[in-house]
DNA sequence: CAATTATTCAATATATCTATTGAATAATTG
DNA sequence: CAATTATTCAATAGATATATTGAATAATTG
């Protein structure tokens, strides 16, 4: 193989993956399944998507090497392929949201809306772990809690926010996080419960970017 | 903003940029560079693109930041924007190379074509770097190397390598790099230079996955 | 200032991507 | 086994991306 080919080839097989992941509906996906596995139908639950067209989606990023699936019953279940494929699209989230300046700006409108600036992120977090003032909150679905959550975390998913209030003390400081910088859910947690006089912040980042600080660490 | 248009506008900006970086000729002029700025003329050199060609994928890489310019005399200079995408870009390929079975065949085999295997590694490097009986060889052009270089490397570009062997001794084991894992300059190098009986290896990398390694570790 | 050189711009045909629709398959339930 | 449910497949129209061509700018040189 003469030099040119080889780049060639080496050059389209890499620009075929990036493709893969260049499409808002396929990375909305892969962060679902950064939470873990889940059927076709979940996916289509959390998003716009119809299920063929959910469907297809799954098709090119399995061709792609991007997730692996297995059927259960008459379902089929997704999830990433790898944690260094996690690895990956975090460090591109990472990168998009602290140097693409439109995307710096819709995230920091979203927080101001939200009025969760002051965020606390992985480094505060690990100084605060074991803190008995502070409560850190995983607000996502129990599912995900379940199938991994940060160490010492409490679930109580946001639709029953409301009525699980009686577990807080308004003395405690409180850590809201979710999926991670795109979910909303931490957001609408701290929104709540400052409203109701909570000492509320929310983390940074989510589940799956502590995962992988884990992982990087050991 | 709704949590939904939240979202959409997260992935929609994420997924242009990630588009602008999913074309193998886009790929290829990332990857050069990666070696320090270079003129239109200069990266049209290089590749098999037109000029009209060329500037159109530049303008791209520019309107999504990837890129910078500057303009002397007649001439337009471009160079990547930051060291984080730089890192970024570098990340990719890593996983590309070792997570993707179709690129690591396309990799392997060039290696062996080039009977470069068994080749030498950054952290192995390291406990190479100062070894009398080592020498480190930088065979891209010398713009490049004057730009930057691996510490402690001499620079034999590769089309001057063949009038400049009276500099080697056949005792020293040689390591020959390029500019990364795609660049083939220094698989030619072992070749030519194992023929003529010469202890030489390649480095897995280059020199910008050095750069970055020395900026991540300091 | 005419000629040359480096780069960009504009138009376009072709190829590829995407969402939608409706049908096909395959497993489960009554 | 008929009905239901979850998923995939196939066809298609509209949108977007790409390479090519030739012209337009803009700086430099003689």
């Amino acid at each position: 193989m003469k030099g040119r080919e080889f780049k060639d080839a080496m050059y389209d097989g890499l620009a075929k993956m990036l493709k893969s992941i260049s499409n808002p509906a396929r990375l909305e996906i892969i962060e679902m399944l950064s939470q873990g596995e889940k059927s076709v139908e979940g996916i289509v639950q959390a998003t716009n998507l119809t299920i063929a067209n959910a469907s297809q989606h799954l098709q090119v990023l399995k061709n792609n090497n991007i997730v692996k699936f297995r059927k259960e019953k008459q379902y089929v279940y997704y999830s990433l392929v790898s944690d260094d494929f996690l690895s990956l699209y975090q460090h591109v989230i990472k990168y998009a949201v602290h140097e693409i300046a439109e995307l710096e700006k819709i995230m920091n409108r979203q927080r101001e809306d939200n009025k969760s600036l002051n965020a606390v992120n992985l480094d505060e977090l690990e100084t605060m772990i074991g803190d008995e003032n502070v409560l850190l909150l995983d607000v996502r679905p129990s599912v995900e809690f379940e199938f991994g959550h940060i160490t010492g975390a409490v679930s109580i998913p946001m639709n029953e926010l409301m009525t699980h209030l009686k577990y807080f003390s308004k003395d405690k400081e409180i850590i809201a996080y979710c999926r991670g910088p795109f979910c909303v859910l931490a957001d609408e947690a701290v929104k709540v419960l400052s409203e109701k006089g909570y000492k509320v912040r929310r983390l940074d980042e989510g589940y799956p970017e502590w995962k992988i600080k884990q992982l990087e660490s050991s």
